[in-house]
DNA sequence: AATTCGTGGGC
DNA sequence: TGCCCAAGAAT
């Protein structure tokens, strides 16, 4: 479980959660009883939910497959949903202490720089290289798990993507690219992805407190509750928007506002709409809406929306 | 092989 | 401010 919730985040941010998530599913069995729902609420504002529906499905596996306990082979763990080549192995030696290798992009950078491997850690040659360089540690390593965790933690600590501290680092007498002081060319930044700008057209309804929500069924924040959305590459018309969303009744721009994602720019422009319901509208209490399965952007929009609400503006824009 | 998936922190 | 990055996996 905790390697799920690590995929991708810092450790610190996991630290602040992981707590909650012990408490709440203290086994594959409580997991699966507790619901797909619970687990995507608990990961509210964690990011990447795939993974929380991932974990759901790998302790229903571990649960009616493996009567409940977690494997300890890496290759029945990467049969687990959200189980891949580096998550097998932190598990197997981690908490099992079998002798395999991890590499992760902080094991990736200290292999490159130890060697002052130059070429790229992103392609497939790269990739090879580091888990042959880790296989080959790890087979030596007296504690396999240590050693992968030591691997990581000093990337994480000491020998970072800028400016590493490599007057505190204890490889550095066998560090190559300390030698020849490449550190800041060592591995090569992965080429950045073209950001697509996006628009949300959030119809947002309010009455009697709640808040008319849906879970999305595919795409950005899969399995979360929403707004229902009219996405577009630009800016819609308030006519256009009527015009797609029939026979939704738009009223009322409220607000509009936009934030980043790593991969796209997201904008989003909240009315005030009467709409069908296509898929299951759930009306959710605005004052239980924090303990809901809903991204950090709902909680944005619902927001934005009642705060507009409040002051009675009418077609008023916020940033 | 190249994309798609969030979010918050650091510089 | 804008960009990079993070204990990656699935498609």
């Amino acid at each position: 479980m905790s390697e799920a919730l690590l995929q991708q985040t810092q450790v610190s941010r996991v630290v602040e959660r992981f707590g909650e998530f012990k408490q709440r599913f203290p086994t594959p069995a409580a997991m699966v009883k507790a619901g797909e729902r619970s687990v995507l609420q608990a990961w509210r504002g964690m990011g990447y939910y795939r993974r929380a529906r991932s974990l759901y499905a790998a302790a229903c596996v571990i649960t009616r497959i493996h009567s409940g306990r977690v494997p300890r082979t890496v290759v029945e763990l990467l049969t687990l949903p959200g189980v891949g080549r580096y998550t097998a192995g932190a598990v197997a030696s981690i908490a099992f202490e079998q002798h395999e290798p991890i590499v992760d992009g902080n094991v990736a950078r200290v292999l490159s720089r130890l060697a002052d491997r130059r070429a790229s850690v992103h392609d497939r040659l790269g990739q090879a290289w580091c888990w042959n360089q880790a296989t080959h540690l790890v087979m030596q390593a007296k504690n396999a798990g240590r050693m992968n965790e030591g691997l990581m933690e000093l990337g994480a600590t000491v020998c970072t993507p800028h400016q590493p501290k490599c007057s505190e680092c204890p490889l550095r007498a066998k560090c190559k690219s300390f030698a020849n002081q490449s550190q800041d060319r060592v591995p090569p930044p992965k080429p950045g992805l073209k950001k697509t700008a996006v628009v949300f057209h959030a119809l947002v309804q309010i009455k009697n407190g709640r808040v008319g929500l849906q879970q999305r069924p595919t795409g950005l924040w899969k399995g979360l509750l929403a707004p229902p959305v009219i996405e577009s590459a630009k800016r819609l018309p308030l006519k256009v928007i009527q015009h797609r969303a029939d026979p939704v009744k738009v009223k009322l721009e409220i607000a509009s506002f936009e934030f980043l994602t790593t991969h796209r720019r997201v904008r989003f422009v909240v009315y005030e709409a009467m709409f069908p319901s296509t898929t299951p509208m759930e009306w959710i209490r605005l004052k239980d809406l924090g303990d809901q399965a809903v991204s950090s952007a709902t909680i944005q929009v619902v927001d934005a929306a009642r705060g507009q609400h409040r002051c009675q503006a009418d077609k008023l824009q916020t940033k």
